[in-house]
Order: C-alpha cells, then structure tokens, then sequence
DNA sequence: TGGGAAAAAGCGAACGATCGTTCGCTTTTT
DNA sequence: AAAAAGCGAACGATCGTTCGCTTTTTCCCA
C-alpha cells in the first residue's frame, strides 16, 4: 500500500514546481524573463483563478477579480500570460500532461496486476489531492475551450482511463481477475476517483481521509474482480 | 426491471412540462400573462441556455448569445426572467425539486432491498437521460451560486445520496446486503450515476445505451453487495 | 566596493468593445 | 380599441487589453 505521506515525499506535486514546468513550456509567450520571478507571480496569479474558479468560474472571473485577488497589478499580470484565454490552455495543457507524467511513472514493476490497480488508484487519488484546485478547475473548464482542444482534453481523460483498462485487461487475460465489461469497469473506476477531487467538501464533512477513500474504492472494485466479498 | 420506455411513458419528463412546472412556480416573477406564451418562450430559452452552457459555460455566455440564439428579443427575454442571475437560480430549483420529485414518486413497494436498488438507479439514470442539459447545467452551475442558493444546492445533493443510503441500511439490516461502509457506497453508486450526463460523449462513442449503463451499474454493485460474482 | 546607468518588473489610467438591463415604441392577440 | 407580447436602440458599468510611466533589480567599472 501506498500511503499518501510517501506519494508526497517521491513525487513532491506542489503548485510551485508545477507553476515552473508551466513556465518553462510557454516562456516565449511571457514576457517576464527572470524564471524566479515568473514562477512565483504564476503561483500566486493560480491560487487566486482556483479560488476564483470555484466562486464564481472562470467564464464569470474578471481579471480584475484576478489582479485584486492576487495582488497583482493589470500589467503585472499580462506579463505572465498573453490573454485570458490562453492563460486557460496553459494551465489545462500542463496540468493533464502533469498527471500522465505522474501516474505513467509510479512503479511499472508491481507483481501481480492486482497490485497495480491498486498503486494506480492511488497515485490517482494521491495527485488530484495533492492539486485538488488544478484538478476541479481542469474539470470545470475542459468542456468550454474551443474545438480543437477541447479534442485533445477528450483524448487526455480517455488515455488516463486506457492505463486502468490496461491493467484490467491483463488481470482478466491472466485469470486474476473476472470481469464482464472491462470498458465500463475502467469508466466506473475513473468516475469514482474524479467524485474525490469534484465533492470533496461531502467526504470532508464525512470524516473521510484521502487514504480511507483509497482503501474504500480498492477493497470495492477489488472484491468485485476477484470474488472475495 | 424497468425500461427507458416505460419510464419515459409513466413519467414523461419532457423539457415542456418542467418548464410549465418552473413558469407556475415563478409566476410573480415573469411579466408574460398567459402561461402557454410564457411556456413556448421558456422552452425555447432554456433549449438556448443549455447549448450555450455545453459551449462556454453559463457565466460566459452573455444574454445576446441567448437572444440570438433562442431567436427572442432582449425584450422578450426579459419578460420571461427577471434577470440572468435569477434564471440560473430558478433552472437550479426547480431541477432539483423535479427530480426529489420523480425519484420519490417511484415504486415505494418492491418487494425486496435489492430490487429497491435496481429502480432506485433506473430510475435516477433515466430521468437523467431525458432531461440530460439539465443535470449537467446543474451540476456546472451549482457551485457558482451565492452562498444561500449553495447550501440548498449541497442539501439536494445530499438528500438524493440519502434515498440510497436508506435502501443499504435496509438491506444491511435485514441481512441480504453486506457491506462495511454504506456511506462511502452510497456516494460511489451517486458518482457513477453523474458519470452518465456528465461524459455522455465517453459511452456514446463507446455505443453504450443508457438501459445497458443500467444493468452493468446494478450488476457491479449489487454483486458487491450479496457476494455473487 | 560603491554608485550610476541599463534592464527588468510593476503599475493603473485609459481605450474601444461588450456586458446586463431598461424603456419607448410597434406589432399581434383578445 | 384595449391588452398583451415583442422589439432593439440606448444607458451606465464593466470587460479584456494596452501602454506610457515609475520603481526595483542587475550589472559593471571607477
């Protein structure tokens, strides 16, 4: 099992380092040069979109909201991205090639595909929590971009649900695993890990930790694959 | 087991009726005088308001998107709602007490906890189905809302959770369910419900009807529950 | 090593466009 | 002809964006 407090030590997910890579793949739309000063504007400008995001989403937010909320001026903010919109691609091109960059690094290696289902649920859970603000504003927005990337976000969800239906796929070839619909199952397992990052206000009031919600969603899926009830 | 048929036959939840439904519950609000106008106009807005959610969100678009879109005047448009803020709360309200209506008003006398389940998820996935733009407006739109609106929207939310939580308790106690965490499994079977309107692209593309998502959601669950893998 | 010029970052007023909303007027229905 | 419905130009506010200017940082040679 793979607890939370180690996914953080070897992954280390923060906003920061996030921001970094961010800035490094769009520096030549943004004008500030010094990479220090760029990454810590970013961070600060994309704690107050996901604060704004949830308050009022992204179509609603000014960016005067935005400059108020982050303390930036107007111009401050231009120099850290071209546009409004733009600004929107960038934060959802890093964040869905962050994710695939996580989850296809956890360990390939597990014995059994047993193993490897659960490591991916929670490396899933583990990473959505650990940017649980990137994620919902990921989610919220994927479907107003304009067509062609919103092609793209498509792709993006259904490649990160092949890497279950993989590991589903194998433990049904090797009789591990008993399953009618691998597709549906694969489908259910990524609804199941978005409701963490989409509700978690519902879990909270609960009393439901991370790792608890990990443990229930393997022990779930598990038993219905291998038939311990 | 219940069809999509004769659900739609039984329930007919067309987006005509609920908005009769909405226009008689705002009548003070609306300036238009005879109902069938005002229901006509409705449909029509509400038909606009959807797309243009699915596009750009609903805090994006602006009322000459709607104008043009639903073929009214700004005029018209105005004396159907009272302001764009309020026909964002009034489509929340009412949809939601649609569908406390609709999922209570189903069978209350099966036989046993699990049949209970089945239509419980039937009935939900396919009143869901019927009026798709709907759910997904409501659930884009409801954490957009002042706080007040936003607590009722998270009570909705919860009370619909409740009438499956109700049915495990039941059968846990009566002895045919066996399950360690009702709560978390009521939640899981809600997600997967939203799943359905919220990626219909995903299962359309996978050529899944919404009578087979059905079967395959109570049979994963359901096999959970009684142990028959 | 210190001071001044060049470079970078930061600022907020101002621009035209568009927003939600209103209202005087015309058209349609009763 | 009275009542209801429909229309779209017009209003002030606010939108995304730009830009001339000030402040801060960097760098280099006295």
């Amino acid at each position: 099992m793979l607890t939370f407090q180690n996914f953080k030590k070897r992954t280390a997910p923060t906003l920061e380092s996030v921001c970094r890579d961010l800035i490094r793949e769009n520096k030549e739309r943004i004008s500030v040069k010094k990479e220090e000063v760029a990454v810590r504007n970013m961070t600060r400008i994309l704690e107050a979109v996901f604060a704004l995001n949830r308050e009022k989403g992204f179509g609603a937010m000014s960016l005067r909201d935005l400059s108020r909320r982050s303390g930036l001026s107007m111009g401050a903010l231009y120099s850290c991205f071209p546009g409004k919109e733009e600004l929107r691609s960038m934060i959802l091109r890093r964040g869905a090639a962050y994710t695939r960059e996580v989850i296809l690094d956890q360990a390939p290696a597990c014995a059994t595909p047993a193993e490897r289902l659960e490591t991916a649920i929670e490396t899933h859970l583990y990473l959505s929590e650990s940017l649980r603000p990137w994620f919902y504003f990921a989610y919220m927005e994927a479907s107003s971009l304009p067509r062609r990337e919103r092609r793209r976000a498509k792709e993006d969800e259904l490649a990160t649900e092949q890497i279950f239906l993989d590991i589903l796929l194998e433990g049904v070839a090797g009789g591990s695993f008993h399953c009618a619909d691998v597709e549906l199952t694969a489908a259910l397992i990524k609804a199941v890990l978005q409701d963490w990052y989409l509700k978690r206000w519902k879990y909270k009031r609960k009393g439901i930790t991370v790792e608890g919600y990990a443990r229930f969603v393997v022990e779930f899926v598990l038993s219905r694959l291998t038939g311990n009830a």
